[in-house]
DNA sequence: GGCTGTGAAAAAGTTCACAGCT
DNA sequence: AGCTGTGAACTTTTTCACAGCC
């Protein structure tokens, strides 16, 4: 049943649930695949491909309802419970994570952050205190099931990364740019904030390159 | 020839760059499909076929010439001009974003940056001052082609993102977490920070599922 | 021998077309 | 009449297998 469901619609997943959230604020209660479509920028056919994947739980000839779909959501994401999550490198990037509404509001709780540096240790960033980096070890067995959210410098990377898996950890959210090694059994996604801009200018390249031949066409 | 580079090469192809610079740093001068595969997590194959979508700047038997190769690809990816880039919204994620050293060192050069809050402007943010959002027009009118990049809380937005879009913009990329309506004419890339969170909880409950499921069969 | 480059096959993902329910 | 749910067709992406060159 909900066994094989594919990567790319999981992926999607999280955005249907930030347009569910638009329209339970809104005061909406049913929803078509089309409205929702539109507010997630898909197509209706593939948001109905995906949802069908979940299993049933739409209305033929009505649509969806928005609170009954978002916990269907959220159920099959694993959103229901609460998810530990430590947080390890505060500098700017950990910093904006610690204070990111859009991880306590979707059920992640951040356990705790460390850093090596010093002269961050105590203070407070997003409401806790910065513990030092050798708690590492102890926070993790403190906190089983915890996802790892690595903010660190590129040179620092695998080496945390390496004490992580070392303390039990099998999930891991890298935001250095860098790709890391660990043992297929840890679960490891990247977000690489200049990926997407560097795809960009290949766009807007492409498009002044267009543009320019047009010229030479005239 | 490179007309049609598949999307999915494109967005891989930041990745192989990266690579490509680790090797240098490291005085690497010549590198095999497999040697650079490993260092990016992909499959020699995967990354033989896209970079034969560019053409063929490898050599049979011996490997590819590591800057000739980091050559070609920021070209293919329109690299090797400087991008102008227009930061908007210099709260924490701003502030990550300006001080990121991924920017500068792959070309895109930040021009301005512009926040709404009064007691942010004129303070100093990754070497230069914050300007007031009333400057948008001006900006973008003094740096053609920019890429606009959105840091601003959800609510702000759609405005500003209508804001840039009527500057002239058609490079956009959004760090809010939400979906932003613009013509078809303009490129509109999003990172959502928490997406990949989610994305891991899902895996990780799929394994606790698991590990339950195997333990209530024996 | 070793490694690239690439058609062909396989897999994954998307879109279509329409049956099925309210 | 209106909207969901889904097999089937189609498209894109990945993997395979091996020819081609150093």
């Amino acid at each position: 049943m909900s066994k094989g469901i594919p990567i790319a619609t999981i992926a999607r997943l999280p955005v249907y649930l930030h347009g569910l959230r638009l329209l339970t604020d809104r005061g909406v209660s049913v929803v078509s695949s089309e409205e929702l479509a539109n507010l997630t920028a898909v197509r209706s056919t593939k948001l109905r491909k995906d949802l069908s994947y979940l299993g049933s739980y739409g209305v033929r000839g009505v649509g969806y309802d928005v609170s009954y779909l978002t916990h269907q959501i959220s159920r099959a994401m694993g959103l229901t419970q609460n998810w530990a999550v430590v947080l390890i490198g505060i500098g700017n990037l950990g910093q904006a994570l610690a204070g990111y509404g859009g991880f306590s509001s979707r059920g992640f709780q951040i356990k705790a952050l460390l850093d090596a540096d010093p002269k961050k240790i105590g203070s407070i960033v997003g409401g806790q205190s910065v513990l030092h980096i050798d708690q590492l070890e102890r926070v993790f067995s403190e906190n089983a099931n915890s996802i790892a959210v690595l903010a660190v410098p590129e040179s620092a990377a695998q080496g945390i990364c390496d004490r992580v898996v070392g303390a039990g950890v099998t999930s891991i959210l890298n935001f250095a740019p860098m790709v890391l090694q660990v043992p297929s059994s840890v679960e490891l996604r990247k977000v690489d904030l200049s990926i997407e801009l560097q795809i960009l200018a290949f766009y807007e390249q492409r498009k002044l390159a267009n543009s320019s031949a047009l010229l030479n066409s005239v």
